[in-house]
DNA sequence: AAGTAATGCAACCGCCGAATG
DNA sequence: ACATTCGGCGGTTGCATTACT
């Protein structure tokens, strides 16, 4: 068993937990402007921040990022990440790489509270967006050729995938290749993103 | 006004793959 | 070849805020 990389509760030099203050977000900020991201298991001590590198990271990328957008989503966005979790499941960081500004946390915590509500209201199933149409051959041919460009294989073939559904309210993506492929109305992606 | 439920979001947890010794 | 470390990811939790009764 080899032990974990950052462990909150072993590391006696991690005394901070939970909701990062303004004086830690301060000293991330400098330390980061001044060194560049460099090596995150060390970061904390050099930096002086009672934090393990992992939650360094995590807070640096997903808020304190200069170039990150906040705020409300617009409806492209929102359009963009249906299309795109249609096309590639819940790949979070993904979907957030083309949406510039966003983060994959961001994008998932969005998905989660709006997106997947809206979606059950519309009829649609937000784990295979489906509406009980078999994916044409021609559609199925496009959606092979976006994962491909993606670098990513298609799953929709031999995929299982590890979550599964618990009750109708939680997230699931489980296929299997007993599974009937659905279609992905709408999917008017442009493959030269 | 007080209590409770629902919601949104930041942060944590555990796992995985790549890199390294 | 194997063990270890690290960064990264997706799933989940917990808390603060808001809405409702």
């Amino acid at each position: 068993m080899r032990k974990p990389s950052c462990d909150i509760k072993l590391d006696k030099n991690i005394k901070n937990k939970g909701v990062w203050s303004k004086q830690e977000d301060q000293k991330l900020i400098d330390y980061i402007n001044k060194h560049g991201e460099v090596c995150w298991s060390t970061l904390p001590q050099a930096a002086g921040l009672l934090r393990c590198g992992k939650s360094c990271r995590l807070r640096w990328m997903n808020y304190l990022r200069p170039d990150l957008k906040r705020g409300n989503f617009g409806e492209d966005e929102e359009d963009l990440i249906v299309k795109l979790h249609a096309l590639l499941g819940n790949r979070w960081s993904l979907i957030a790489g083309r949406l510039p500004g966003r983060t994959d946390n961001e994008v998932k915590n969005f998905w989660n509270s709006h997106i997947r509500k809206k979606l059950i209201r519309k009829g649609i199933d937000p784990n295979n967006h489906s509406v009980n149409h078999k994916i044409p051959p021609l559609q199925n041919q496009i959606m092979s050729n976006s994962l491909k460009y993606f670098g990513l294989k298609d799953i929709s073939k031999n995929q299982t995938t590890k979550t599964h559904v618990d009750n109708d309210d939680k997230v699931s993506n489980a296929t299997s290749d007993k599974d009937e492929s659905y279609a992905l109305l709408d999917l008017n992606l442009e493959l030269s993103l």
